[in-house]
DNA sequence: CAAGTATTTGAACTACTTGTACATATTAAC
DNA sequence: GTTAATATGTACAAGTAGTTCAAATACTTG
């Protein structure tokens, strides 16, 4: 027997499952990547993985969802959150990899198409806060916990607000202002997080 | 002559441009509080204006863009940005105020639905940047460059990075985490901007 | 290994939306 | 008043969403 084309069309008929799952995501990824969030549609993606329409409608319930699975298996291992016992070089490694992983991987356009469908698709927004962000979000939380344990944060110092500031300002110039942004602020941003505006040093 | 309704219908042929851009707007404005962003249709706003949908086409670049002018006519005098010579009371009637903006007048679904919109809607993010985030953003600036100025503020504070903590912190439990938010977290946000959260007191 | 079940595919179909075209009527501008 | 601009009604092509049904094939249970 000659070896077959993954995605060759056998005519009609049931195929093994985890091959449909895995051609269904490849295919999406691969259009969210290509031609943006809206170009995900069910039609689309049925005739790219050479499925039927039928069964993407079976297994998710809206393009949406689809394609946040589809970038979440991309992107799983791509964050660090080290504890070298030095919190001010530990965020700054955090906001790196977060940056790095927007700048160098091509991430930013999907991510914010992603979450801007969120605000209007309740089984996307479901997908992107369960797996992706309130994953991190206490991640980054337990990293500053320590810290507050060891003393380098103040007593009553709120981890929420802090990780909110941290990666709120990066979000706001992402998706509010629309304005470029790189490596260079975050530094400053860790410094300000910690310090604070008002203190008077130097 | 008896007086007709603002939008009675007159058959075909020309009318006053204010008066059809006035129901155009209203209807938009309408149709996005009532049923939502996805629902601003050029089909649906045309019928419910008593416009033809080609006018639409004619005067907005996509039916973004429409909503959003549409609904910066309602919220136009919303914000305040005072100037007591207190920075912290000063800082914390500004969130405040948007807080009680997004809450009190229902602006947080439609806000919510056009900054998400606009990731992937060019002529609605340039609307939406322009007409309002940067603007807003100028204003918050203006205000911490005299407390600079003034002493109240580090020499090398960076105010950007300030502005973007602190707004941007709500917009990523708005937008990113989908947590529920409210006033509550106001004053915390401001001490953490200006004091920092390393800082040694009490 | 045999029979039954689950599920994928192909095809067709309805309803809806977008975007455009054209002729007609009416106002605004001169 | 005459002319130019433009809003409207109607119609139409193209594309999308979502569903239905039968035929075909993989998985699963006895």
């Amino acid at each position: 027997m000659s070896a077959q084309p993954a995605n060759a069309r056998r005519g009609r008929g049931r195929r093994p499952a985890a091959e449909v799952r895995a051609g269904v995501l490849a295919a999406a990824s691969q259009i969210l990547l290509r031609d943006g969030l809206s170009a995900v549609t069910f039609d689309r993606v049925a005739k790219e993985a050479g499925s039927s329409k039928v069964t993407l409608y079976k297994w998710w319930p809206s393009p949406g969802a689809l394609a946040a699975e589809a970038y979440f298996a991309r992107s799983e291992r791509t964050l660090e959150f080290p504890d070298t016992g030095d919190l001010r070089a530990d965020l700054i490694t955090q906001l790196r990899a977060f940056v790095r992983w927007l700048k160098d991987e091509g991430a930013e356009k999907p991510m914010s198409e992603l979450v801007g469908a969120a605000q209007m698709d309740a089984n996307l927004a479901h997908a992107w806060s369960e797996s992706y962000a309130r994953p991190r979000r206490e991640l980054a939380r337990q990293r500053l916990r320590i810290a507050q344990q060891e003393g380098q944060l103040r007593e009553d110092a709120d981890l929420d607000i802090i990780v909110d500031q941290l990666w709120g300002a990066c979000y706001h110039r992402l998706l509010v202002l629309k304005v470029p942004f790189d490596e260079s602020i975050v530094e400053g941003l860790v410094d300000h997080a910690l310090y604070g505006a008002a203190g008077r040093r130097s």
